[in-house]
DNA sequence: AATAAAAATGATAGCTATTATCAAGAGGTA
DNA sequence: TACCTCTTGATAATAGCTATCATTTTTATT
């Protein structure tokens, strides 16, 4: 399952990830990519994008405003989702730690959003 | 936009929701609905949830396994979703608040999500 | 009660993000 | 070359959800 083959569509794909810090969703990621390959389907990228996070190489922040975001940081971190333009930034502070053990829930990560509106849209 | 009809069918949503633990989609809802109402709508089972959460009724925890889930505590509590089963837990302690004014974010809400194993999917 | 206005409903069609399918293509290996 | 596996583009299909609309129910007013 991992990505074993070469593939010069999935590198650009996981090095736009790396660059970019806007989160983007699988149609800006293949909007993106259609100026080097101008040929590239929306198909390859859905694909490409379930690879590279399964293999760990990227990470889903979430569905915001019915599509999915990714990111190409896979280190934990917390979202700032503006739901006034639908931005995704990056928010300092990593999530808290949940000691694992409780109650037989085993933990295994966590995720920390917050939301409002970002400096751009509250005009500061 | 505030439900100001009486509905029978829109307070028994909100009923069971105030009753169940399980954040349940909207296509559980209207299965649970059947019952009472043999012929209610998948439509107004959306409609009136939507209603309710614009009301402030009730909260829509986040998108798990593409569907929407709900949960009719409206308090600020945690999360956990079991990635195995796809239940959808509360976890007792409250997102932290973060300091509003930082760096021209307005911050409105956090929602903190744990996701693991729930104690049936593993076996304890 | 009678009537009119507003809201709710069931049925159904439509939308959209995502997934599955499949034949053709590219790259590696012997 | 032949063979194998992975990848790709095109396209069809899926699923959760939303919009539409004619009919019914509820509320307000007289």
């Amino acid at each position: 399952m991992t990505a074993r083959n070469n593939s010069k569509k999935r590198d650009a794909i996981l090095r736009r990830l790396k660059e970019v810090r806007t989160h983007p969703s699988a149609e800006y990621v293949y909007m993106s990519m259609k100026s080097e390959f101008p040929s590239i389907s929306l198909g390859t990228v859905y694909r490409n994008l379930a690879q590279l996070r399964e293999a760990g190489l990227i990470k889903s922040v979430g569905i915001f405003g019915g599509e999915e975001r990714f990111d190409g940081d896979t280190s934990d971190h917390a979202h700032f989702i503006c739901e006034s333009c639908g931005a995704v930034h990056d928010f300092g502070e990593p999530p808290p730690v949940f000691s694992a053990a409780s109650d037989g829930f085993r933990v295994e990560r966590s995720e920390l959003f917050y939301y409002g509106s970002c400096p751009e849209c509250c005009g500061g």
